[in-house]
DNA sequence: ATAAGGGTTCCAGCAACTGGAAGGTCAAGA
DNA sequence: TCTTGACCTTCCAGTTGCTGGAACCCTTAT
């Protein structure tokens, strides 16, 4: 199976594919023309890349993750130490926007935004 | 006034103030010795820049802001456009970061994080 | 024969800094 | 006076996770 192929069937883009082969996340076979030939098995892998990064997991986390998945002697705290860290660090993120969101919505909320020059966004941002 | 000191009166890191020179933001004086030499309208900016950056805006609308902020014709509309547009970004942010936040802590919450290695966070990402 | 639509590599660039190296400047203390 | 330490300068590289593009090869159909 090509990396088009592999694409269609991950819903990762080629690029990026190619880009985890080069940092080691996978390691599909070469065909005798030199191009990618992907196994069911990195298929899976592929999959398991996508869901990871669609939560947000750091690629360095997503190493650790699938590590820990291809390894059946693991702990489940480690995987779980991972995920509780990330979870932390969305909580913060989201407070942070949340602040942000807050601030900025009143800001809005109190321009006129026609012709004048008068803004009191302007005038927050100003001190 | 040194960088030292703007960073110290603006919060900013000096290698930021720096950059900040080097993509035309800010375009402080000289001292005959070479030193940067900041006047209260630098640091007024810079502040300005601070406090943009804090909520989010990128630096090209921080760019923006700031030329509106100096432009005494300006039009409060333009400011509310850039201002509600980034609003709607952080909102979509916030609804991203919820919905992982969502799917991890379930996941999180159902692993029981000790030394076996059956993990329903690795099952659900396994697919 | 050729054209379209795959594939390959490698290099550059994005955002917004940050770290570090190599070196100039300045003020204070022995 | 010399030196030490804390400044300052420039420039280059690295960060994260791709993405775009150039130049070129392979396959299949017309």
């Amino acid at each position: 199976m090509n990396i088009g192929q592999a694409a269609k069937a991950t819903g990762l883009p080629p690029k990026t594919i190619r880009y985890y082969e080069d940092i080691d996340l996978v390691r599909p076979g070469r065909d005798a023309n030199g191009y990618r030939a992907f196994c069911e098995a990195d298929l899976h892998k592929l999959r398991f890349l996508g869901r990871t990064r669609a939560l947000g997991f750091s690629v360095a986390d997503c190493r650790a993750l699938l590590a820990l998945y291809e390894d059946d002697s693991r702990a489940s705290a480690e995987v779980k130490a991972i995920a509780a860290k990330h979870l932390d660090a969305i909580a913060a993120k989201i407070a942070d926007l949340k602040a942000m969101e807050s601030t900025l919505s009143h800001l809005v909320a109190t321009c006129a935004g026609d012709g004048r020059p008068d803004c009191p966004i302007l005038e927050d941002l100003g001190g």
